[in-house]
DNA sequence: TTCGGTTTTGTAAACGTTTACAAATAATGT
DNA sequence: ACATTATTTGTAAACGTTTACAAAACCGAA
């Protein structure tokens, strides 16, 4: 652990001259340099980023937050934020907030002190209440990926699909389809994202918009989750009387309850169709292959990035919404009812 | 951006007092605790984590280094990871390597240059050669989960399972089951991987045990994932003559492979059993759901923290290996040959 | 040469903490 | 009340950089 200074002293020079040749290696002249790349070769200098940092009160580092490491979904986000992170010279470090079982003080603690130059969050705010947060005067920037909290009133932007919108067209496709008994599996609303709201509301305008009333015993309220998906349908296929069709809150339940059903004896799309949102990869190559929404998630990443660099650079324009457009990806869970 | 000087001035203590404030308050009296905690309020103060680290010369941060958010196989490992890392105060945070598209350079300045405590890595080694960074006198302490790089001569203490024998036993469950005419996907080359390697090597010795050449059509070389799986199976679907069996490097590349079997019209398990490896969330809702190997994540994740830590706290103990018991999960997508 | 201007180098302060050590204050026993 | 000890506070140095500013070295041109 040699610093500048053992650097300096064994290349003859002083710190600054160190410091700037590892800086900007022309603004010192060769025969110096020369110098200073021995005497670092020599010690095996590498400069202590802990007192840069400090020193310049910037990491160079923006964090991602998401609520688990290893969801498929959040992959093409990060690529996508990464894509624009790159070509400025940024790291991308992840953190988890392990579904909200963060402490609220320990998370904000660490990502509210300055240990990184910006957030993207792509994790719902819960852990980590809006209000409790623009009450602290200062905290790095923040940009809301996936979703927005209280939409309008947010004091971040954010860049997200309609995700109103989407659920509506995910059901209005079913219903075109000729379904009358749709079911709904609800993320389970304890995460207190906004998110999986807007879904049910989409989900709600679209049968109301078509005179269907809603079977409550359809809606289902589990985790958002493969087990999620499992348990609902489990619930579901138990019940005397069936629909013949489901909307998932995500994918993920959508497989897991593609599993249970099939696993009941029931076959899918035939006596149940199923429908996702997210588009992740597994979707793909499920059996059938899942007919989903797709949220175009290395966008989402991009310019969640680009938003975030600009808030860095001082633009304050602040709780504006960046919506990016979905698409219905028609595969094979869904088809007509009743045969 | 308060700091810790402003909080003196108005609580009228001196700055050592705000910060034993901060650290132990208990070490302060109740009235002078009551002033500081006032001024803290008034001011907003954060304590500037940067400083401290620096000052410190620790992060209380330890970096869990993997190729690629969102592959469902590491969740639970940084899951195990966490569980540990809570208990000790430390947090964790990820870094994609993006698949090694990660220079060195950038890498290894990020990561050498204190700005963690240490580190684990998922990730194979290669963007990062250790002749390199041991030749580098300093960094923070390393543990390798998942993969040993030239086993028993590697500086750092790793973690994992016995992946050569693993992928012998898994063989050999094809080979028991009455298979003789067996492929295997292999993970491409490319990344350097020691652990495909082993794994390659597993699967030739069990052949070789039993005495069954290995058809080198039936090895196909292709990137570890769904995508790869897709590939090699479309190729060996094309074959006129095609194995009764496949084992894939990884369940990735596993379900991959079985939706393109499936898709040429081919049964699983009936017409090509295929295997799997690593035993991940959605191998066991596939459909049929995947026989494959067990990696106890959880338990790696945890091991190598535990080994970490005792890194940190100083304990040298060379490249020492930590060998974690696998398991054959028998599931559906294996059966007996030629029915 | 010598001078002016330009480029390269050195000096020293600053960033916000923590922490040994000294000083001051409170608590205790007589 | 006093001496002694224990507790609480303040002073100041240190961590390793970067960077204004001053000083020095260099380079041409006269």
């Amino acid at each position: 652990m040699s610093s500048i200074k053992d650097v300096a002293k064994i290349a003859r020079v002083s710190i600054a001259t160190v410091s700037r040749y590892v800086n900007s290696p022309d603004s010192v002249r060769a025969p110096t340099a020369k110098r200073v790349k021995e005497a670092i070769k020599k010690t095996g200098y590498e400069t202590n980023s802990l007192a840069r940092n400090f020193r310049m009160g910037k990491t160079h580092q923006i964090m991602v937050v998401l609520p688990s490491i290893g969801i498929p979904f959040y992959g093409p986000i990060v690529e996508g934020v990464r894509k624009v992170a790159d070509s400025v010279g940024y790291h991308i470090l992840v953190m988890e907030t392990a579904f909200n079982s963060v402490e609220f003080d320990d998370f904000s603690r660490m990502v509210m002190s300055k240990q990184t130059d910006g957030i993207i969050l792509l994790s719902t705010l819960s852990p980590f209440k809006e209000p409790n947060i623009t009450a602290n005067k200062s905290h790095p920037p923040i940009v809301l990926g996936l979703e927005s909290i209280s939409t309008e009133l947010s004091h971040f932007p954010c860049v997200c699909i309609d995700n109103e919108a989407a659920a509506r067209d995910a059901t209005q496709y079913l219903i075109g389809l000729g379904h009358r008994r749709i079911g709904f599996l609800h993320g389970s609303p304890n995460t207190g994202s906004e998110l999986t709201k807007a879904r049910a509301v989409g989900f709600r305008n679209a049968m109301a918009a078509n005179d269907i009333p809603v079977n409550e015993d359809w809606v289902i309220k589990a985790p958002i989750t493969v087990e999620g998906g499992r348990q609902a349908a489990r619930q579901l296929s138990n019940m005397g009387s069936r629909p013949t069709a489901i909307f998932c809150a995500n994918d993920e339940m959508a497989l897991g309850a593609m599993f249970e059903i099939k696993k009941a004896g029931l076959r899918v799309p035939e006596d149940i169709s199923v429908m996702g949102f997210d588009n992740m990869l597994y979707g793909e190559i499920s059996d059938p292959p899942l007919s989903t929404i797709e949220q175009p998630a290395d966008k989402i990443g991009e310019y969640s990035m680009r938003r975030l660099l600009k808030l860095i650079a001082g633009e304050t324009g602040g709780g504006s919404m960046e919506i990016i457009p979905h698409r219905l990806i028609e595969r094979q869970s869904c088809m007509k009812p009743g045969k």
